[in-house]
Order: structure tokens, then sequence, then C-alpha cells
DNA sequence: CTGTTAGCGCTTTCAT
DNA sequence: ATGAAAGCGCTAACAG
């Protein structure tokens, strides 16, 4: 009970193929020194008594303490984002046969701090992290442990590594100006809570595209820590309930374009208000209207990030740098319906 | 160059503190035999010199190799059902300390053993797999080796472990049974490849809802091996070009489903074929007719799976369970649209 | 209550 | 080309 039955090890092999533990080693780590017969032997004798090197003491001995395992901190894996870019982490670990930790942060700086501390633990070789809290200063141990991090979604504070995001606040103001080009003067902005890194820069894209389009910044127009489809709800009540309401929306996150959606239905306005929503979100299109978005690239922004971060496990010793992945307005219908008065 | 700068480690605590390494030990361990004095000051000394555990050189010696880790071999994490099966299994792992490893197998069951084995080297002290293949005897090593397996999903073939699955047959059958209440006698069944252990379920669920409601098994209206939105976009034409055509479609998976109501859509006959999709999915409820659907539960299989690995991680030995995971008809207006003719 | 010693499975270092 | 010995950081087993 909890005990586990012995495996097979290095010196069982060494044992039965008659030859030095070393030599075995080399012939497993496919290392030089071993004569084509002694090789071609030990090799037998591995496969036969199912032998399988443990990665665990393997690490442990190592100069590099390499585990062959990298670690991703999202803020949820549920969510499609999340998941499309762990999908394309992976994608770029498993070919060189790196194994992948997951796990789900929730915005919670805490949460990110004991999961670094866990990820630390085991010694994994890198750490792809979408930033939780505004202060990323307790990885500095990491990193100068020799463990390489790299940001995703949101530039980090405190540390200074290889970021991958979004072009968050150039993608909000084509959204806005592209809405303004469809002659609405009245846009609303409805985002996420302001503590949050990419909701600032969305609401900045949101004032930039505003200032593109000659139209004046109305802050009754704009609602921040919006968290929920019934906060959406509430929200659009009170902006339509304005004396200028407005005639079209901007849904500077995925949950609030899907509530605003579900709210413009429920009030029977969806084809009389505009909508774009910023993050594309399967069946946009077979919603009618179909609902025009800026779209990240999740999979693109997992690609960069691991291709950074293997860089830097492979020894790149370059200044960090940061890539910006663009966003893309995708026209469906519901972000080009005309001004409704 | 690929150096790690030495971390802290239990011996450096045990100098600092002017104790031996195995008081420090039971201190980090939270092991009694300890003064609190002493306690309180190696507790000061861990915390003041960063010390950190190497949960690789613990799980390397301790008797019972536990290393606080489980992997996920899913088919797809980009998908939203092996992501929230995931998510639910890490809600499970996270309080325990576990940290949960994963990847995605595409099907490929070269890919599942390939995994299983870089996860075994990895000794974690479980393992969830959706079998890929129709064989999981290659698990039979980890198995008796120590590593507790759960199966979801699908059942395994080869090998005798605990198992989380939909109720897939009568699933679909409840979804027949649905349209035929509705007057449908035309009930087109649109599957996954007979391969897949799952759709073969879900077609005897289909055959098994036609019995159930009185209804002749058509061959013509069954179409299997459906991959892609073309081939659906052709199966739907092919059926609908039959002498007596369905008034009505099961699409017996995610993405089969979606491509159904994109084609409908296409030949604009959204409102006259009724449609019950298998699998829930995003939005579902905002598609005009929304989508009536037999929805599964990843998230209750996932935590199911998680509970049952941990009983068997902590040494439960009763006879490996399946546990059933009963599925939901969702009615939402496409699946009670009357037959068109 | 506290410490000493051995050794997990492997790679490193150095010898042959 | 091969091997012997040391030791990575930790816990087990046993002494005191």
């Amino acid at each position: 009970m909890g005990d586990r039955r012995r495996r097979t090890t290095l010196r069982d092999v060494a044992t039965e193929a008659g030859v030095s533990v070393k030599t075995v080693s080399r012939v497993v780590n496919g290392e030089a020194g071993v004569a084509p017969a002694v090789r071609a032997h030990v090799a037998a004798v591995v496969e036969q008594l199912g032998y399988r090197p443990d990665v665990g003491a393997r690490t442990l001995r190592r100069n590099d303490r390499r585990s062959a395992s990298i670690a991703l901190l999202l803020e949820d894996l549920a969510n499609p984002y999340s998941a499309a870019l762990l999908r394309a982490v992976e994608d770029v670990a498993r070919p060189r046969g790196v194994v992948v930790l997951a796990a789900s942060l929730d915005e919670d700086p805490v949460r990110e701090r004991a999961l670094a501390r866990a990820f630390g633990s085991r010694s994994v070789d890198g750490l792809v992290l979408a930033p939780a809290g505004d202060d990323q200063s307790h990885l500095v141990e990491e990193i100068t442990g020799g463990t390489a991090v790299v940001c995703v979604d949101r530039a980090p504070a405190g540390i200074d590594v290889d970021t991958v995001v979004s072009t968050d606040a150039a993608g909000v103001a084509d959204g806005v100006r592209h809405l303004a080009d469809h002659g609405h003067t009245r846009i609303a902005f409805l985002g996420d809570l302001a503590t949050i890194a990419t909701a600032r820069l969305r609401h900045d894209g949101y004032r930039a595209g505003l200032a593109g389009a000659g139209l004046p910044y109305d802050p009754r127009l704009v609602v921040r820590g919006v968290r929920s489809d019934e906060a959406v709800q509430e929200a659009l009540t009170a902006l339509l309930a304005l004396p200028d309401p407005p005639t079209a929306l901007l849904g500077a996150q995925n949950l609030i374009t899907a509530g605003l959606v579900r709210a413009l239905r429920r009030l029977d306005l969806h084809h009389r208000i505009a909508l774009v929503g910023y993050d594309d979100f399967l069946f946009a299109d077979l919603l009618s209207p179909a609902v025009t978005v800026v779209a990240q690239d999740p999979a693109t922004i997992g690609r960069t990030a691991a291709d950074l971060l293997f860089d830097r496990i492979g020894g790149a010793r370059e200044a960090p740098r940061t890539v910006e992945v663009p966003t893309r307005l995708i026209v469906r219908g519901s972000g080009e319906l005309p001004p409704d008065r």
C-alpha cells in the first residue's frame, strides 16, 4: 500500500548486459564512445528488460538541472483563449520531448506566486506566464536560478523578460474607427476591471480610436469592471437610459461581448444597435446579425512564446524582447449596422 | 551557459541554523519530534534563505516514490470538452498540492504510448487517459509499477481500471426519441469514424432510439466517418437527394453539429429541418433556431475521474468501477421543428 | 527530541 | 573504448 514496485534501473541493465552503468548510460543517452557491438547488445537488454530512464534522478544529477518540462500559468484553462494558447505551446514542446504542466490562475496573484513556487520546486526548465497580479518580482529568484520565463497576454511588472502580447490598444482603436466609419458618433465602451493591464490598454485604444475619428470622449459612455452577464445587462440598461444614448457598443472582452449579445437579444435591439467585440468566438458567424469582432490570435501568441522560451532555454542571452501579435478585424454584420436614429 | 546557479539546500539551512539536516527535513515536512523553539528557529532560517524543497530529489528518495503530480492525456486540449475536463481535474488536484501535466493525443495511438511513457519516466502518481487507440495494454507496466490510472470518455481495452464515461447510447437514444415525439419518422444520423468507440456507442443509441419509437432503421439515413465541415455538407446534400429524405438530423458529435448548423444555414433549411446535436456548445442558445442538444457534462466527468484517481493514489484497492455520467437533453428550438412536408 | 549514515537512480569526473 | 567512484538533494532507518 503506497509502496511502489521497484522498476528496472540502469544498474539492472548493466548487470544483465555485463557492462558498467556508465556504458549503459552512454547507450541510453546516445553518447559516443561505445563499440557498436556493445551498443547493440546493451540496447537489446534495455528493450528486453523494459528499462525506462528516471527523469527525476537524471535531473538531480545533471549539471544543467534540465528536466525536459515547462509550465504554463494561464488565466483559465477552460477558457478558449487559454486553451488555444496551451495547445500551441504544447505543439512546440512535444517534438522536443518536453512535457507541459498547466494551471489556471483565475486572476489571483496569490495563486500565481504559489504555483510559480510549486513549479519551481519541480525544476521546470521554463515558465510561460499570463501575469495575474501587477507584480511579478517574485519570479526573480526563479530567473536567477536559471528558469527561463516568458510572459504572454500582459506585460509583467518587476521583471524584465520576453513578452508576447496582442496589439490591444490598436485593435480596439480599429474597432472604434470601424464603427465611426459606419456613421456612429455615440460609441459606448464596456470593459473589464481597470486593475487588469489589458483592460486599461483596451480603454486607451478606445480613446485613441475616438480621437482618430474626431469624436469626443464621453465618460458616461464608458463602463468598466463589468464581470458578469448581469453586470452587462445593467450597464446596457443604464447606457440606453441616457438622454443621448449610444448607437454602437464595443465589448472589450470575451464574456462581455457574449453578455452584450444576450442582452441586446433580450431587448430585441440586436438589429438596431451596432456591436463590435474584442476576441473572436466560435459561431460568431452564425448569430444574426453575425458578430463583427477584433480577433486575437492565441495560437500565434502561444507558438511565439514557446519559441522564445526555448531560445532562452537553449542559452540565448540577448536583451528581452516584446513581440506584439496583431489583432484582426473580422467584419460580419453587427459592426456595420447604421446608427438607429 | 546551460548551467544553473546552485539553489539553497536542506544542508545549507541545517548549517545556518546549527542543526542536522534531518531536523530541517522534519520541520519542512511538518513531522513531529522537533522542539517548538528549534522548529521556529529552523522555519525562520528557511524563510530567510528562501529555501525551496527539491521535489525531484524527494521523489527519488521516498519509499512511495510520490511526486505530487498527475498527468492528463486528452484528445485535444484546445477542444472545449477536453478543456473543461482538464479544468475540473485541476480543481481537484490543486488543493492537494498536486500539479497537472497535460497533453493532446489527436486520436493517435502512437502518441498515446509515447506520452504515457514520457509521463511514466517522470513518475507521475496518476494518469487520466481518454483512450486514443483500441488497446491500452501498454499501460500494464505503469499500473503494476504503482501508477494509478483512470480512463475517461471511452472505455479502455486491455486494462481493467476505473472509468468515467457519458451515457452515450442513452443520450443519443433520448435525442432520437425527442425527434420522434415531434412527429419525425425520417431521422438521419451523422456520426464520427466507426473506429472510435464512442461513435459506435452513439450509433447503437440511434438504433435503440428508433426501435423505442417504433421506427425502422434505414441505412441510407446513416452517414459515418464525417470528419470535416465539407464532409458534413456533402453528406447532407446526399441525404436530401434521397427519394424519401430525412426531416430531422442527429449530429452525433461536436463538430458535426456545428457543420450541420452551417450547412443548413447555407441551404436556408435551418427553420425547416429539425436538428439535435450531441454535445453542448457556447451560444447554442443564441442561434436561430436555438440548437437543441444532448449535453455531456465534462466538468462532472473530470471531477469524478480525479476523485477516483486520488482514491487509488491514496491506496484504494477495490475492483475498478465504471461510472456513467448522465447526459441531459436541452430543449431550445431546433429539435422541436415539425416535419417539413 | 535530535543526529548519523546510507543510498534512491542517475551523470560527472577522472582513471585506465 | 570502458569503468570506478563520487555525489546531486533528499528521506529512511536506526542510534543515541
